[in-house]
DNA sequence: AGTTATATATCGACG
DNA sequence: CGTCGATGTATAACT
């Protein structure tokens, strides 16, 4: 079985399953009321209450309330999770040296525990990613505009990364930054910081690629002198990029 | 008993105990194979592996593999999960409308279920969050620099909001941004944002208020004929912000 | 419902 | 290990 399951443990197993649980390379989720402790890169507490709390043999932990997508509090991979009795309670901390920060949950009442042997080598495959955008973008620049020529891809300047180094049916220069998502001021920010580069050159131009945007921030083009180009669909299988094996539903 | 678990369940008790523990407020967990499929903002798809699937009631799903701190699908919450039998297999749903999405689960074995009616009205309180900073800000800004003046907080422009808008010891007004972490290269684009707005006066001054910042974020600053102040410690207490009750440890 | 900014963001890539 | 940019980011605040 690649599950087993306790009903009602008392400290002695919980700090089995846990402790054993995890050095053997399981997932531990236990349901128990419980109160937390956060401290790192902010502090925080949570009071009593009934929570779900999943520890992966990574070092990762997360406790979930009944509500949310989000774990009320967590630790990332790479750290240690531990569990010990204290004071009669079983206490599980989760640890991480950078940044250092603490997780200590305080079990009050467990009411389950599961050891879940799990074996997965499968990874997930996904299509329509910035990636395949740009992709998309360097196979067919003439949807972004007639004439226009793609020079450089992630060229590198002192300010960071540009999508696109181009140039156009003139020959001037096309700086083009590309989202996926309807864009956002930062996105300008970002076009913007790399435009400056070249703010000795009168003709260069800067580009926002993007699938929509709001009167706000193509104000915020316009006043700068920079252009938005509509970018709604791309043929995910013309990229090339794409095997996963979608069935159809 | 606030958990109720099943070992090796059936299709069909899957489906009872997903559908009405979901119904009735309950956190539903399923340790199973599975294969995943997204359709949404992007697509994608995940072979079959054993992984851990986490049902809340308010349309959360999340399916996590053995490794890391995301879950590698989800959904988040505001939509609905059920669950149906397909083919002798149980294949749980989750959607959404906006944007409208869909995760869908077909599994092939499952190792164990539980029903979790999970009772949690308490709230996580945290401290040094960056409101709790711009409190602090607000209170001293002397901090800062000598002579500052506090004029408005939060002030709204048709760029966006500023975080605090100070005047100098000479009266020249100061546009401030502030960060909680390490200030990046969007941070500075941010602040740079807002000084453009006032680019027809010659005596404004921008000022990025932040714990560290990297030398390629200092020499765009310097570059824009920006300043960086360093703010890494502020009194979490002084604030009055603070009312977690954080036990010692 | 749409927009903006924050986050204990997490994560991956690259130097 | 630090820095930088993407994320199906999620989430809260505000319009």
């Amino acid at each position: 079985m690649a599950a087993e399951h306790y009903d009602s443990p008392d400290a002695e197993t919980l700090a089995n399953v846990v402790e054993t649980g995890l050095h053997e390379g399981a997932i531990v989720t236990l349901q128990a009321e419980c109160e937390v402790e956060y401290d790192g890169r902010t502090s925080g507490y949570l009071g009593p209450g009934d929570r779900l709390l999943v520890c992966k043999p990574d070092g990762t932990l997360l406790v979930h309330q009944p509500d949310g997508h989000k774990p009320v509090n967590w630790m990332p991979a790479g750290g240690t999770v531990s569990a010990r009795e204290s004071d009669g309670d079983l206490v599980v901390v989760a640890r991480r040296v950078n940044p250092r920060e603490r997780v200590e949950v305080r079990l009050i009442d467990a009411y389950g525990v599961t050891r879940y042997d799990a074996d997965d080598a499968a990874e997930y495959e996904e299509s329509g990613t910035e990636d395949e955008m740009h992709a998309y973008i360097e196979a067919h620049p003439d949807e972004l505009e007639d004439g226009l020529r793609i020079v450089e891809h992630e060229r590198e300047t002192k300010y960071g990364f540009i999508d696109f180094f181009a140039t156009d049916a003139d020959g001037n220069p096309v700086v083009i930054e590309v989202k996926r998502i309807q864009a956002t001021l930062n996105h300008f920010d970002q076009l913007k910081r790399y435009v400056s580069l070249y703010e000795d050159n009168d003709e260069v131009r800067g580009m926002l690629v993007a699938p929509s945007a709001s009167e706000r921030v193509r104000r915020a083009l316009r006043d700068s002198g920079l252009e938005f180009v509509e970018l709604a669909e791309f043929d995910r299988d013309a990229t090339g990029t794409t095997d996963a094996k979608l069935s159809d539903f």
